[in-house]
This record gives C-alpha cells, sequence and structure tokens, in this order.
DNA sequence: AATGCCGGGCA
DNA sequence: TGCCCGGCATT
C-alpha cells in the first residue's frame, strides 16, 4: 500500500511538471484521462495544414491566374514570395532589403513578382469568396517545392521546406538571415488526396514516398484516432537520404544537431500523449522515431 | 512562447 | 542503464 504513493508520486510530480509546461493546470492525475481536451491542442499537424492553406489562398489565387493566363505553362512555380511565418509572428517580417539572389536557377525574369510592390507587408490581396467554410469537396493541395537548382524536394508544410532549404543548401552559408523564403516555392494541386498531374519533373517523387506526406497522415492519424498504435503506412523501404555531404573532415565536436526538419514526437502528439512519445523524447534527447 | 535536445544528475 | 530535468539554441 505504501509503494503505492511511491509509484504516484514521480507520476503526481510530472503532471504538475506538465501543467507547468502547459501553462494551465490540466491532467491532474493520470495523463491517459483526456477529455478535457477542449482547447488544448492548439496546432499540429492537420492544424498546421489549415494553417498553410489559409494564407496559401492568395498564394493560390495567383497560381490560379498565371495558369488561367498560360494555359500549357509547364512550370507552375514561376513565382515564390515570402510567406511570414503563419501564425501569430505578424511584425516580424522584416525581409533583409536584398537576399542574396536565388542561386541562379531560374531566370531572374520569371523571378517574383517584383518584391517591392507587393510582397512586403503585402498578402493582404483579396482572394476569391469561393471556398467559403461549407463546401470542401475540391480543396485545393498545397505543396512547398524546393527551388535550389537540382532539387525537387516537395513538402507539405512551409516550415518543413524551410527546414529542408536551411539544413541542406544553405547548411554551410555565412548569411544567417532567413533566407529559406526565396528558395522555395508554393504550388498547388487541384485535388485533394491523390498527387494528381504536374509535370514529371515536378513528380520526381512518389509523394507517398515523400516523407513529410507520411508525417501529415501521421499527425491526422492521430487526430482523429487520438489513441493506439501509430501504424505508419510506410513504404517497404526506408528513405534514406543520400546526401553527398560535401563536408571537410571537421566537425567540431558538437555542433548541436542541426534541428530536423521535421516535427517530433512532443509536438506530434502533444504534450497531453507524452506516452506515445518516443523514449528519447521522454528523456528530452534526440527523438528516435522521427529522427531525420 | 514553444520545441528540440545536450549535458549532467540520480537511482 | 533507465529516467528525468535545467538550460540553451532554434523556431
Ligand atoms: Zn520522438
Amino acid at each position: 500500500m505504501s509503494s503505492m504513493s511511491e509509484i504516484m508520486e514521480p507520476v503526481v510530480a510530472r503532471c504538475l511538471k506538465e501543467a507547468k509546461e502547459l501553462g494551465e493546470s490540466a491532467c491532474y492525475n493520470k495523463p491517459i484521462c483526456y477529455f478535457r481536451s477542449r482547447k488544448r491542442r492548439p496546432s499540429s499537424s492537420q492544424d498546421d495544414c489549415s494553417k498553410d492553406s489559409q494564407m496559401d489562398e492568395c498564394s493560390a489565387a495567383l497560381v490560379l491566374m498565371s495558369l488561367s493566363c498560360s494555359p500549357h505553362s509547364p512550370n507552375l512555380n514561376a513565382f515564390s514570395y515570402t510567406s511570414t511565418s503563419p501564425g501569430s509572428s505578424s511584425s516580424s517580417a522584416s525581409y533583409r532589403s536584398t537576399p542574396s539572389p536565388p542561386p541562379r536557377a531560374y531566370s531572374p525574369q520569371s523571378a517574383p513578382l517584383s518584391s517591392s510592390s507587393v510582397s512586403d507587408e503585402g498578402i493582404v490581396m483579396d482572394y476569391y469568396p469561393d471556398d467559403l467554410p461549407r463546401k470542401k469537396k475540391s480543396v485545393t493541395r498545397i505543396v512547398f517545392q524546393c527551388t535550389w537548382p537540382s532539387c525537387l524536394k516537395i513538402t507539405n508544410t512551409c516550415e518543413s521546406i524551410e527546414a529542408h532549404v536551411r539544413n541542406e543548401h544553405l547548411k554551410d552559408q555565412i548569411c544567417g538571415d532567413a533566407e529559406e523564403e526565396f528558395y522555395y516555392t508554393e504550388i498547388e494541386l487541384g485535388y485533394t488526396s491523390p498527387p494528381p498531374t504536374l509535370s514529371h519533373r515536378d513528380m520526381a517523387r512518389p509523394f507517398h514516398e515523400d516523407p513529410d506526406y507520411q508525417r501529415q497522415l501521421v499527425g491526422t492519424m492521430r487526430q482523429n484516432l487520438l489513441m493506439g498504435p501509430i501504424s505508419i503506412p510506410q513504404s517497404p523501404h526506408k528513405i534514406l537520404k543520400l546526401s553527398p555531404r560535401p563536408h571537410s573532415p571537421k566537425m567540431p565536436v558538437s555542433p548541436r544537431r542541426i534541428r530536423g526538419e521535421n516535427k517530433k514526437c512532443r509536438k506530434v502528439y502533444g504534450m497531453e500523449h507524452r506516452e506515445q512519445w518516443c523514449t528519447q523524447c521522454k528523456w528530452k534527447k534526440a527523438c528516435s522515431r522521427f529522427g531525420d
């Protein structure tokens, strides 16, 4: 009987801690009791998605416009505007006056619509009121594609693509400015789930194999199921990124691991479902489940 | 403010 | 070795 308290104590302690971290007093017993989620879970996976698609609408409109103008434009990614970070960090934007010109990928002419006119704090352009919160049948899916010369990476969230650009391309670049925004572009697919037609260039990847796609799936699943062993519909082989690793043999000692480009357990499952985190995450170590 | 995780402590 | 957390870097 006394052992009981011994067991409970740490649990309670953790709950209190969690409550602190959560900034509110939820979960006062075991984490599993989780009906009071109510307003928790502000953002994750699906939310991200909606968030993204929210600010995508303007760009989507642009894409549509440009598309309708030239019915047979091979590459949709003719523009790339800078989207401020989603959510609240509004004023930040302060994008550097002149980002070092994109790695001469595409001709600077077809490049972004002169940033001077719009982008600034722009993005305030009104879009067509055609997708009112009522019918979501033709929900256009937006993906983010890397515009680095020979990289065709596509992800579902802008955070992902930014991380990708940052880690893969801007890795050993001196500029500490957040220029990731200039190396990717949003493209809009006209369908809901399957990745329909893009010129095959764009579809360099089966999409289902896109780690981010999967990740999103996982996130969504947990949102829906909210429980159970997440069975990731993973493709047979693991997706390794064989990076050329143009790094001279000079790794100091602990460059503090570049932030992976995907959400880890904590964010995916949320504080409320800590039990589902991988052990490493529970221990505040490097995630082993969504490792990069 | 939230996340991710290293370094270090404790049993 | 498993577990936990302070604190810092990064987002
Ligand atoms: Zn993890």
